[in-house]
DNA sequence: GTATTATGCGTACATTTGTACTGGAGTCAA
DNA sequence: TTGACTCCAGTACAAATGTACGCATAATAC
């Protein structure tokens, strides 16, 4: 049932934009993207309609304007997309990955620590798989 | 220096071919490919040109066989999309992509042994950053 | 040598992506 | 009731992507 078109990276960006704020009108997520990154309004408003075109975003008219709300959990899209890119990058091996991740981009001290309660976590409960 | 354009999803496949073959004819990385999927010898090459034309790859005759081989280590490569990746995807943070490789995706006895020996190591000499 | 096969080059082309302008229609202030 | 705004739908369009066909030439097989 899940044949969704997978999202490009613009697109996956006001998806993230629309997780966050779980409901909201085109002109919102434009603001919270316009924090970061110049964009114009009727830009982020192509790619709304578009993750909805796409099945990843409902919407409805709430009097005058449109509001969007996710209707794909971002915890499918990440791992839709991680997989991809794990099969493409690493031909499907998961340990390169966080490798690179530990290693060249700076772990700091907290994320450490609840890195290996994450790691303790797993080995209790039947771990593999 | 290096304002490489980025590669696409399949032209990631073939470069990582590449990178495995340490050099390569088209015809090799086409039958390498072929082995998980289907695709068109002349696709391949196409992308091969493209790996070439945006830098990622040199290339010259054997003969009358165009000999091809990566001119970009895997893990700049690997760096640069991965850090696109988890800027869109999650902001910039890392741990979420961890913790969705650790629990989502199974990892192995092995690799968790391997995951825990990498902590320690970087918490020996100046962890953090 | 002539047919067959391999290769490389160029070209093609439909889609998807990134990005944005336009015009109409409601809303508010003066 | 005339602007000045706001918001939406539609359309546009160049660049990038995925995928492949066709032609010329060189190598091989008969």
């Amino acid at each position: 049932m899940g044949e969704r078109p997978a999202l490009s990276k613009a697109e996956l960006e006001v998806a993230r934009v629309l997780w966050e704020l779980g409901e909201a009108t085109v002109r919102q997520v434009h603001e919270t993207l316009s924090a970061s990154r110049k964009i114009d309004f009727a830009t982020v408003q192509t790619y709304m309609r578009r993750l909805e075109s796409k099945g990843y975003a409902r919407t409805w008219l709430d009097g005058r304007t449109r509001v969007y709300t996710p209707s794909v959990k971002p915890a499918t899209v990440i791992r839709e997309t991680v997989d991809d890119l794990v099969e493409r990058l690493f031909g499907g091996e998961t340990l390169p990955l966080m490798q690179h991740l530990i290693e060249d981009r700076g772990v700091s001290g907290e994320d450490l620590a609840q890195l290996r309660a994450l790691l303790d976590r797993l080995e209790e409960d039947g771990h593999g798989k």
